[in-house]
RNA sequence: GGGCGCGUAGCUCAGUGGGAGAGCGCUCGCCUCACACGCGAGAGGUCGCUGGUUCGAACCCAGCCGCGCCCACCA
């Protein structure tokens, strides 16, 4: 290295992250390491599917984690010399998409019907050509080191012909089927939804009581509603077989009031006695439960309310195209008018509401497709049972999960619109085609639906690498290693990824799926957009740096929910700039030819550090390795910041500026090398950069080799022996401070104690700003005695403290030692302690109150 | 209705059977030749409440009080 850009340092005493980042990343991208060949087998090879964000989104607080999250793994991966490959690409998210654009040409007065269906879909195209760029160069600011060179979007042709295969082997085995049947209608989408995309909500309705006339003109029965209109579909009225009540009405007949239809009274373990009336209105046509009893009664499905939200022409003339509101409140007025509603009550219940639209779900009856889920989820329960995909942490996510898959349900696969996989199925007729093309012959018709987006992020693992061709990609990288995400998407995503995965193939797509946080604002409130709640990643990263909210947002994560914390990011932000100081100081102070070794230890701190280095490595693989993301980066942080900087390179200095300073620049460069090692996975830019100033002609950091920690360098003696120094000198230190010595004036003192070398009572005393007399040496009385490991220090008397001042500290630290005696003579006068606590507790508490009573004693009293 | 989780320092959170921790904030002293985004020394918590198990409980068990999430077909 040229010795100006070394000398370039001097004058940089800040950490500056836009002058570094981007020049760093376009460093890895020419490198070309995020980009594999596709050589090798998926086993020894190492990859991780991103989940893809929406085509048209931009990066949030959860990507932000989810991708420090990865980013960490595949770094990680790759420093230890495997094949990495982090699948990158894009989601066409069909109902967000479709919404988007059209709201865009709604500002141009243009609906998607105007356009016509062709012309709609070449605008999602161009929307997508302008807007899906955005996140890629997010995730870069990021620093993810993603496989930019390979982008997949789930609509290109590859992809798309693996989703419609998907289907028509499906249906080909009876999995995925069309039928009647009733499903969540999302008035505000005009489509179908599934049931995970519908969430209860609270509601305030009116519980109307109305009554039914018997046909044998003998009374009425009076049924509880919260729902008047949907009384116009009713073809049964139920009652429990047990309620003495009814029972000897079943099955006599009553008169549906405004339409006049006979209803027969049947018996039904369903009806709740206990709840209203107990009598129940039978509903099939807008009821899922009412739909389940009309089935097992063979009752008529009359559908009142149309996929417009409008009443339907088999309601009675008056209530044809009306709103279902409007349609309830005339419904009221009219059996009001009839005189048949009894009462009405305020009623708080939970009703269904779309997830996408916020409005209220209209259950109704419709044909659709289905995909039946029992087959596929007994596999994708068996490879979790046996271990072979595993949740971080296990609790309760692994439970979560199977208990869901246990009682999964048929899923309603097709969606009213435009934008997405259009459903392989033509119809003519009473004819029926599905198939990867269209039949032969006249007069066919496309289903015009597409496919539920999450049908197609099933695939996501497998379709990327060019599944169902055989493909080097595949055949490299899948199965995938590890799948990060947040727990909100466990069903809607990964569960689904696994029974497709294993259906297609014969392999769960990936091993490892830690659930990290969601990050919430602040104040504890969801973190969005509309609140005015969100943070932007970018904002951050703009005024702290990527690594600085990389660390952030790692340290802050766990396993449950977790406010969004500025100081954390603050702290990463912090430790960015002190990496950068220290390694100045390494740099520029180290002799000129000096290299990395921690073979060149030759004092009790060089061991050490050493020592400790390895303790450290071995502790952050295994924290790493276990997904524990938070506890590594607090490690690393701790290691660095306290035991590097402030003690290592304090007792390093006096050495470091001699003229004998080989050997100190050494382990100096050792430690740092070691430190930028561990921390690149955590921040990857500071340390690419750092990397750069350290001597020898050297590659990229981030393909530099992971180590593996050296037992044969743990020194437990120089961690014992250096634990006293640090002892004694924050001893010493919290005495000048009690005192209120000068900070610059030297205390005198003579330390009598054992276990300290030489060089340890110089570094002692310079640390401590104490000067040490010789033994010998007489200078009037001593002021105190302190206590330190294995002996003590006495105070001398000198201008630099008023020793009356220190009394008081002297006196809090004996009361301090008295409390600590107590506490342990107690402890072990209790029979029950010493008979049945663990030998080495016993002992250690021995030792403990030994050592207590000696510092006592040394203090006098 | 069922399930899961949380309640620890002023704030945000770690810690899951043997003497209460981090970052930020706060107090005191320092521009000590890497860093004042710094250095040194401190203050601050009966670990939600009540019982129990144990020689020993923030940690295990039960109940209670608050808060949150997921699942669910009582009109």
């Amino acid at each position: 290295m040229p010795a100006d850009r070394l000398k370039s340092l001097e004058k940089r005493t800040r950490y500056d992250p836009h002058e570094v980042e981007g020049r760093v990343f376009a460093r890895w991208e020419e490198a070309g390491i995020f980009h594999p060949e596709p050589e090798g087998s998926a086993g020894e090879n190492y990859s991780i599917a991103v989940p893809p964000p929406n085509v048209t989104g931009v990066l949030h607080m959860g990507h932000a984690l989810n991708g420090s999250i990865q980013d960490a793994c595949i770094r990680l991966a790759r420093m230890r010399g495997r094949r990495t490959k982090w699948i990158f690409g894009t989601d066409h998210a069909g109902i967000g998409t479709q919404v988007k654009v059209e709201e865009a040409l709604a500002a141009d007065g243009v609906t998607k019907e105007d356009l016509g269906r062709e012309k709609f879909e070449e605008r999602v195209w161009r929307w997508r050509e302008e807007h899906g760029s955005l996140i890629t160069e997010q995730y870069k600011r990021l620093g993810a080191s993603l496989d930019y060179e390979d982008e997949r979007f789930t609509m290109d042709e590859a992809y798309a012909r693996a989703v419609l295969e998907v289907f028509v082997r499906l249906h080909e085995k009876g999995v995925v089927y069309r039928d009647n049947y009733m499903v969540n209608w999302d008035p505000g989408t005009r489509s179908a939804i599934s049931d995970l995309e519908v969430e209860q909500k609270q509601v305030e309705d009116s519980l109307y009581l109305v009554d039914y006339p018997l046909e044998s003109g003998s009374g009425s029965l009076t049924i509880a509603t919260v729902r008047p209109e949907t009384i116009l579909a009713d073809t049964a009225i139920a009652v429990n077989p047990a309620d003495d009540r009814y029972s000897r009405l079943i099955g006599e007949t009553a008169i549906l009031p405004l339409v006049g239809r006979r209803l027969e009274v049947i018996a039904d373990e369903y009806v709740d006695p206990e709840f209203g009336t107990g009598a129940l209105k039978i509903t099939p046509g807008h009821d899922p439960n009412d739909f389940e009893i009309g089935r097992s009664h063979g009752l008529e499905e009359i559908s009142v309310i149309g996929e417009d939200g409008r009443l339907t022409d088999a309601a009675p003339e008056r209530f044809r195209g009306m709103p279902v509101d409007e349609a309830r409140k005339a419904v009221v007025a009219a059996l009001r008018e009839e005189g048949l509603v009894s009462g009405t009550q305020p009623y708080v219940h939970d009703v269904p509401h779309s997830h996408r639209s916020g409005m209220r779900i209209e259950p109704l009856i419709s044909l659709q497709w289905f995909c039946d889920m029992t087959e596929l989820a007994r596999p994708a329960i068996e490879v979790v049972e046996e271990g072979k995909v595993r949740f971080h942490p296990d609790s309760p996510w692994t439970g979560v999960y199977l208990r869901w898959l246990r009682e999964i349900r048929p899923w309603c696969i097709s969606r009213q619109l435009w934008w997405g996989h259009q459903i392989p199925a033509w119809y003519r007729g009473d004819e029926v085609h599905v198939g990867m093309e269209p039949p032969d012959g006249d007069g066919w018709e496309r289903d015009p639906d597409v496919l539920d987006t999450w049908f197609s992020s099933a695939l996501w693992p497998f379709a990327t690498l060019g599944w169902p061709e055989d493909t080097p990609e595949y055949g490299a990288f899948y199965p995938t290693d590890v799948l990060s995400t947040a727990r909100d998407i466990i069903f809607l995503w990964v569960a689904r990824m696994v029974m497709f995965g294993i259906e297609f193939t014969g392999e769960p797509p990936f091993t490892d799926v830690p659930i990290h946080s969601v990050i919430q604002a602040p104040d504890g409130r969801r973190m969005s957009k509309s609140l005015g709640t969100g943070i932007d990643p970018l904002d951050e990263i703009e005024s702290h740096g990527a690594d600085a909210l990389r660390f952030g947002l790692l340290a802050m994560s766990s396993t449950q929910d977790v406010r969004y914390s500025p100081q954390r990011v603050k702290q990463g932000e912090d430790l960015a700039n002190k990496l950068w100081n220290a390694s100045r100081l390494i740099l520029l102070g180290a002799a000129e030819d000096a290299s990395p070794s921690a073979a060149a230890a030759e004092t009790i701190e060089d061991r050490w550090i050493v020592s400790r280095l390895e303790r450290t490595t071995r502790e952050a693989s295994e924290l790493l390795d276990g997904f524990h993301f938070s506890p590594a980066a607090l490690r690393l942080y701790e290691v660095f910041w306290s035991e590097i900087c402030d003690w290592y390179l304090e007792l390093a200095k006096p050495r470091l500026y001699s003229g004998d300073n080989a050997g100190v620049s050494a382990v100096l460069l050792h430690a740092l090398e070691r430190v930028l090692v561990l921390l690149h996975p955590v921040m990857p830019f500071a340390t690419e950069e750092i990397w750069s100033y350290l001597p020898g002609e050297r590659g990229l950091l981030a393909v530099a080799p992971w180590p593996e920690p050296d037992e044969s360098l743990l020194d437990t003696e120089a961690e014992r022996q250096l634990g006293q120094v640090i002892e004694a000198v924050t001893e010493l230190r919290s005495y000048r401070d009690a005192v209120g010595a000068k900070a610059s004036a030297d205390i005198p003192g003579r330390l009598h104690a054992d276990g300290y070398d030489d060089a340890s009572r110089g570094q002692i005393a310079r640390l401590a700003r104490f000067s040490f007399m010789p033994e010998e040496h007489e200078n009037g009385d001593v002021l105190a005695t302190l206590p330190i490991p294995g002996g003590a220090v006495q105070v001398l008397p000198s201008e630099a403290f008023d020793p009356e001042e220190g009394e008081k500290k002297l006196t809090a630290k004996r009361d301090q030692l008295r409390g600590e005696i107590e506490r342990g003579e107690k402890k072990l006068a209790n029979k029950g302690f010493v008979q049945k606590a663990p030998p080495e507790v016993v002992e250690e508490e021995r030792r403990k109150l030994e050592e207590y009573r000696r510092a006592l004693e040394r203090l006098g009293s």
